[in-house]
DNA sequence: ATAGTTTTTGCATAAATATTCAAAAAATAT
DNA sequence: ATATTTTTTGAATATTTATGCAAAAACTAT
């Protein structure tokens, strides 16, 4: 029982590496992840950092300049949130609509939460409030111009 | 000028389908992915699917059973929670013990609620009721072995 | 201790994904 | 219209990632 714990320490070690080096560093490829292991003295290969970021629910995401890189899930949005949300935007968004103060937007299904969340995020001028269901969003603005206004800047956005 | 916009409406067609599919099926594959416009009518192969999910900035996450499927970013954030969640109790939890039906956590000053908060998140099996002073937490189990299993998890999970 | 079980891992390779390059289509300018 | 530039795409392929399998390590029970 002297090496009780050995392996399971080292393994939770590395998993804790590789968050840390993700956050800390651009990394594009698993390949490239190995070799920052290694240099932290780590023994281990391409195909147990596969395992590892499949455990640790890692996701690869577009980054700037036609490049790829390894991040937290979630966590993605600090990165060229613009883009993200604008592509979210346009793609789920189905139809804009304002009805006095309002501006109701319909989304194709389960994608009303991801479409607040980006019309929050993108921080619309004048935006009062954004409530979202599963396919429809309500945005509050100030009266029924700033809906009108705000409908039409939205579909600029989505194309 | 006859034909102005018709390759580009295909491509926002294709892109606002491929986002329709993975939010309606569960896609494990670009090929799998491709298939599924193909049978809608798009012509199109693996290396355009690939372009299109690198412009949506589509995510490929671990799903259930050992399974990948693609996802819209942004939308998986419990599990960065988890992980956030993991590393505040291994930086903030000094002593873990058991007595009767309870766990009682120490934690370092003003980092009790922090940790019962994660506690709670993540979830763990069984747990009745968290309770988190400044720098204290109880966690109240059904029984003393419960709490003495639990006890245990949680030390492994610190480390 | 020893035997049996589970977990972790590397190797080799299968599978999946990204990209280069050239061609075609589309958009833009003249 | 025609010429020019930009965008989109497929085929082939390079690159990257996932996994079957066997061996080793760690854990568990006795």
């Amino acid at each position: 029982m002297q090496e009780k714990e050995c392996l399971k320490n080292s393994k939770k070690q590395r998993l804790n590496t590789i968050v840390r080096i993700i956050s800390e560093n651009s990394v594009e490829t698993q390949g490239q992840l190995t070799k920052y292991l290694i240099s932290e003295g780590f023994d281990v290969t391409q195909a147990t950092v596969s395992r590892d970021i499949k455990e640790l629910r890692l996701i690869k995401i577009a980054d700037r300049g036609d490049k790829y890189r390894y991040a937290l899930p979630g966590k993605e949005s600090n990165v060229d949130i613009r883009t993200r949300y604008t592509a979210v935007l346009t793609h789920a968004v189905i139809t804009i609509q304002n009805a006095s103060n309002l501006v109701v937007v319909k989304t194709i299904p389960g994608s009303a939460q991801g479409c607040a969340m980006a019309i929050e995020t993108l921080d619309f001028d004048r935006v009062v409030g954004v409530i979202a269901g599963d396919d429809t969003v309500f945005i509050a603005m100030n009266n029924e111009k700033e809906a009108a206004a705000f409908a039409k800047t939205l579909m600029e956005c989505v194309n």
